[in-house]
DNA sequence: CTGTTAGCGCTTTCAA
DNA sequence: TTGAAAGCGCTAACAG
């Protein structure tokens, strides 16, 4: 086997460390540690000892000591998204981890459910992990709390919406413009009783969706109906529900705007239900959109493409980057899709 | 202010320390650390002292340094999946999130890209930062290269499949008696011409799968023609050029069995694509797969679970658990869809 | 109940 | 080029 160890030897219980490695080769810790981070002025001959001794010890660095003394990044950054379960986080998530793992960076990812409470827990709780940076969605409520952390020297870039309470950078979709697209293709088209299947104003998102949708109208000079604006289509069902309701009303609309793809597929339910016909436009696509049996038009936003930038920017910062904090605004794309078979 | 302090002290630079705290405080660096650990057996007063210094310094513990020391857990495990971009892998970490949340655990998220050879150095990776255990869906090469970390105390569950060149636990899905059930069904409706949209033998799940149509058939005393076998369905594209290359053929299959979701879409698109009726039946639900324009027939697998129970066994093992390496089969479901309008 | 002394596994001075 | 000593931020053992 080995010259002088045991083969198997650590010194409390459990992994080998440098000190076993050190031993077992019969050199310094010191040495160990220098071929263990391939530095260059060590005799070869000594650092071959060394591997040999890694090789019969099964010896592996431990990265969280190695992190510890050295004022090294831990490689490690957070992400903080809305639901798991969502695929626009989970494809926001996969875009993240790509650009990570160019980086060599592990990815640890949470879930704020929309709470703000929650999402300061976490957001503590990894700086606590000394990640390196942080990407966030901000829930409502306010990001105060990361101004400390920020101080210390954390980065931070918020995805989709501004964080409130403190400065950073932020990348977001271009609402404005995508939402103005739509309705004004809807006018065009003549539609003037126009639907919209909105969410909670609160979310920076919806208001800029909204107020895209009303620069269409001012354009057209053709004044909004604001009886028609639904603020509470937080899922499929809510959006059904409230397209059945304005369906149902004298002077119902000729259109629909929905707010993102499950608005759009709530609110062709409704329209299956109801065995009516009205132009259907919305936001986000989706796997299955051709499957659709109505024809809509979707601005479609690139999620991923939201985690891989975000991600870009964090990095940018951690590596030093002083610039002003900045919003970068992501295109979005006009497609048409449904109305199968 | 504060007593003694400065309001804004740090040994080097960055963060407050316990050290930076003790001096602000007054008291030993001891008592501090009892303080933050909410050890009882300390005077109220002098607890009351350190909170009022961890306030102003704006304190925080290094989490990475609190387990170096002390033998405890890093609270982190490490996942491993196949394609950050998929659904179904999606599901999963959502599950297994759930649970690491419940246990105060983070979650490291990491895609091999269904490659043995990445997959090793990422899961090497995780060990190295000492992750509790580790979750991961073993990718066709073998993991024997895990068994030094398991050794070495790293707990490991399989998902989907079972790790080769090492004993663990695996939670997997009852594949057999799904593909069982839905081929039985399909024989009882008559059919006898029927073709199965497959993807790699080489794959454990899919010889299961195979295995269950293949039991459905003896039971029935009915041959399987095996020229109605695709064994190269990666993708829904894959899956439509099979079935349209099947039903151009002489004596075409009046039923399709698909591997997967995506590969049910594959073949509704050819049958679309040809005007074509046939019966199709297939794995696992998809949130749209009520507007699929033909009748579907889906065993259900539960993703989520599936990530749920192998955090649970991980965490079962990571506290201690000794028993054999078990395998644990998850349900299965059945579903009608499509069809819509 | 509190403080002192080690020490986790590694990196970083600073000598030799 | 190599090694000894100190130290990262914290916890554990043992006194006081």
């Amino acid at each position: 086997m080995t010259s002088t160890g045991t083969g198997r030897s650590a010194s409390s219980s459990g992994r080998p460390t440098m000190k076993d490695v050190a031993r077992e080769a019969g050199v310094s810790l010191k040495t160990v540690s220098r071929a263990v981070n391939g530095v260059p002025t060590l005799d070869p001959t000594l650092a071959e000892q060394v591997f040999e001794a890694i090789r019969t010890l099964g010896y592996r660095r431990n990265e969280v000591a190695a992190t510890l003394r050295s004022s090294a990044l831990t490689a490690t950054i957070g992400l903080i998204i809305g639901d798991m379960r969502n695929p626009f986080y989970s494809s926001v998530a996969a875009g993240t981890y790509e650009v990570a793992r160019e980086h060599g960076t592990q990815l640890i990812t949470a879930s704020s459910e929309e709470q703000v409470d929650l999402e300061q827990e976490l957001a503590l709780a990894l700086c606590q992990r000394r990640v390196d940076g942080l990407l966030m969605f901000p829930a409502v409520g306010g990001q105060s709390y990361l101004q400390p952390e920020m101080d210390l020297g954390t980065s931070v870039v918020f995805l989709d919406r501004p964080g409130t309470g403190v400065v950073a950078d932020s990348v977001r979709f271009d609402n404005v413009a995508a939402a103005r697209a739509l309705a004004t293709a809807v006018l065009e088209e003549g539609h003037r009783r126009v639907a919209l299947l909105m969410d909670s104003l609160r979310l920076s998102t919806i208001q800029e969706r909204l107020e895209g949708v009303r620069a269409a109208f001012a354009d057209a000079h053709i004044t909004l109906d604001d009886r028609l604006i639904s603020t509470s289509c937080h899922d499929p069902e809510a959006a059904t529900k409230a397209t059945i309701a304005m369906l149902d009303a004298d002077d119902p609309p000729t259109a629909f705007i929905g707010k993102n793809n499950r608005a759009v597929i709530g609110i062709v339910d409704a329209l299956i239900a109801r065995d009516a016909r009205a132009r259907v436009v919305g936001f986000d696509d989706f796997e299955m959109s051709r499957f659709l049996p109505r024809p809509v038009t979707l601005a479609c936003f690139d999620a991923v493409e939201l985690g891989r930038r975000g991600a870009e920017r964090l990095f940018e910062r951690i590596n030093g980057l002083t610039d002003e904090p900045a919003t970068e605004r992501l295109p979005f794309t006009i497609v048409q899709r449904g109305s199968f078979r």
